[in-house]
RNA sequence: GGUUCCAUAGCUCAACUGGAUAGAGCAACUGCCUUCUAAGCAGUAGGUUCCAGGUUCGAGUCCUGGUGGAAUCACCA
């Protein structure tokens, strides 16, 4: 008796094979050792590179059912498939593991597969809306290179959704109120003389900035002298003039005062201004901005809905606390006795207003992992409240990013500015491209564009391919290489490949696949690994983890450039593989850039 | 101190969620440009996966206890 299995390819490739597989070997288990094993039960994996084969079976768990050694049972299913599904051309066995070895004609058709669909690795939609908010900048500083991850993070983790099939929002919610704009207001207001963006010859945020660290240093001196007079430096810090004349402007801030709102007003706009082009630089964008003027008073109506819940309670001086030591955390207060907000509280409120403009399946707020008690507690609380939308509430908490020296510090100077950095990578760039490819033909303009796609892509890769929730080291040296696992030896593949596109048109090649050709190990190697890609673009999803597609399409550049360098193309003693290898080469050219695209970084045509 | 997270080659990171001999890059060393782009390829060397137990056919991965580091525990945001 026979049983043989097609496989079927369609776009999701992977899932095709290892259905086909898990089906036979199914079959296997009931005809060899009758025994149902459902297909859910059955796990492949992936073959080491050191092994013959493709898909790997594990039978060591399986003696009790098989009766027999894990060789054995190993080769008994190998056997089974090999007759029996016509796809599997070849086995075997190294102790408990059975390597399957997939027929030429079978890695041709999905070759094909991936040829015939220009949008592969891309799902449809699936009908499921997702919230993305990333950058959230303070606007009383410009932006450093923290903020780098959080945006190339944000950014590309909203490509990732995208490609999964979310409708996918992505929102910046910004902090532009509040004590510490306060400060660089007053210190503009005493020490600026008037001074603009144009006068100064500076970016609106890097001016701001500037007045932002006036303000702590005439604050430290303040401090310095009434501790000299006496006073303790706890009350030094309460008592200096200027934080007491900070406060007030924020009073004045509160009820409309109209020179401090136009001041307001005014510097903000610098800011903005500075931030969009620092986003532009960096290549992210927002569907929708929230100010956080704006929203700082919502979020008391949920404090009411929670109170006639009985979920939150009062306290004797009219505090209001949620009581989450059911949950397993403490006591947490959600509006002060005098009535006015704190931070959970407008996030519950902003979290509700985000809701009703976009109701979304899911979401993600991109912060830093200082504030993991804070999105757990909002996220309960939110749950508590019984929002529907609770379940899909989650915190993308990414780790600080360190530099040799330590850990960065605003007040001591040692923050890496994101102008300066993204400037520097650009530098980097034009001096080793022009050191390495003497002739490109480039207009001025054009060398321009291509060392801001080569630096931009090596500091959006150096970021991204570290999993997000790590701490990771931020070495300048390292950061700016351009060889080895980094963005522009991608972008070089690509780069490669496009040559090679170019050369088949000038030869006329035909690249319509050959279906009855005999591979290479070479070849067969990287068609495996670009059968791989939807799957490792749905589990970036899964993970919020573009370090995923990172690797992923890191690891498809190495295979190819192994490729390259062992198999010549345009070899006069192979022409019926010309059109073969050329279409093998476009097509991981078009995955390198559909990867690359979802990390947001470009690749160049020629480099 | 409580809670949470982290510890893998000299350095920076992987390891398909419990599978084979733990892999890449950088740094070091050896080869390969008259041949499709050498920002590349091939090779050498480098490991007690922080320590001690446990779970099982099998542990870098899971559980317990240590050690070391980070974050947080605000009527700041």
């Amino acid at each position: 008796m026979m049983f043989i299995f097609a496989v079927k390819i369609s776009d999701s490739i992977k899932m095709d094979i290892s259905l086909s597989l898990k089906q036979g070997i199914s079959k296997a288990f009931q005809e060899l050792f009758s025994h149902e094993l459902a297909v859910e039960e059955i796990a492949l994996q992936p073959t080491r590179k050191d092994f013959e084969g493709s898909h790997t079976f594990v039978t060591f768990p399986y003696g009790r059912i098989s009766k027999k050694s894990p060789e054995e049972t190993g080769k008994s299913i190998g056997e089974f498939l090999v007759a029996n599904v016509d796809a599997v051309a070849a086995y075997n066995v190294v102790k408990g593991f059975l390597n399957l070895e997939l027929s030429d004609s079978l890695w041709l058709q999905v070759l094909s597969a991936v040829n015939a669909n220009d949008k592969y690795g891309v799902q449809p939609s699936n009908g499921e809306k997702v919230m993305v908010e990333y950058s959230s900048p303070n606007t009383n500083k410009p932006l450093h290179l923290g903020h780098l991850r959080n945006n190339f993070l944000g950014y590309s983790v909203a490509q990732i959704l995208d490609a999964c099939g979310y409708d996918v929002l992505k929102v910046n919610l910004v902090n532009d109120r509040g004590i510490h704009i306060c400060k660089s207001m007053l210190a503009y207001q005493k020490f600026g003389e008037g001074e603009t963006p144009e006068s100064a010859g500076m970016k609106g945020d890097h001016l701001i900035g500037k007045y932002y660290v006036k303000f702590d240093q005439e604050y430290k001196k303040e401090i310095e002298g009434l501790v000299a007079n006496g006073s303790s430096e706890e009350d030094a810090k309460k008592q200096a003039p200027l934080i007491l004349e900070a406060q007030q402007m924020l009073k004045n801030w509160e009820t409309g005062d109209e020179d401090t709102v136009a001041l307001w007003e005014k510097m903000n706009n610098w800011v903005y201004e500075g931030f969009d082009q620092t986003y532009n630089t960096m290549g992210v964008s927002f569907d929708k901005m929230y100010k956080e003027s704006n929203t700082y008073l919502l979020g008391k109506d949920l404090v009411d809905e929670g109170l006639e819940k009985g979920i939150f309670f009062k306290k004797d001086d009219n505090s209001v606390w949620a009581n989450l030591t059911e949950e397993g955390l403490d006591e947490k207060l959600v509006l002060r006795g005098d009535g006015t907000s704190v931070y959970i509280t407008q996030d519950m409120g902003t979290c509700e207003l985000k809701y009703a403009d976009f109701p979304f399946d899911k979401s993600v707020y991109v912060v830093g992992n200082e504030q993991d008690y804070h999105f757990d507690v909002l996220f309960k609380i939110m749950k508590k409240l019984g929002r529907s939308y609770g379940e899909g509430l989650y915190h993308l908490s990414y780790g600080m990013v360190d530099l040799p020296s330590g850990k960065m510090k605003s007040r001591e100077g040692t923050v890496v500015d994101a102008d300066d950095l993204m400037q520097d990578m650009f530098d980097t760039a034009e001096k080793h491209t022009q050191e390495k490819s003497e002739n490109l033909g480039f207009s001025e303009e054009e060398a321009k564009e291509l060392y801001r796609i080569i630096g931009l892509g090596a500091i959006k890769y150096f970021l991204l391919k570290v999993d997000p929730r790590k701490r990771m080291l931020f070495d300048p040296e390292e950061s700016i290489e351009l060889t080895g696992n980094t963005g522009p030896f991608i972008q070089y593949s690509h780069a490669r490949i496009s040559a090679i596109s170019r050369r088949a048109k000038e030869l006329g090649v035909n690249t319509a696949i050959d279906q009855n050709l005999s591979l290479e190990d070479a070849e067969k190697r990287l068609i495996v690994e670009l059968s791989n890609f939807p799957q490792k673009v749905l589990q970036a999803g899964a993970d919020y983890s573009p370090s995923i597609v990172a690797q992923y399409v890191y690891d498809l550049a190495k295979e190819y450039n192994r490729f390259y360098g062992e198999l010549k193309i345009f070899d006069d003693d192979n022409k019926d593989k010309w059109g073969f290898r050329v279409a093998l080469s476009e097509n991981v050219g078009k995955v390198l850039k559909t990867g690359m695209k979802l990390l947001g970084i470009d690749v160049p045509e020629r480099m």
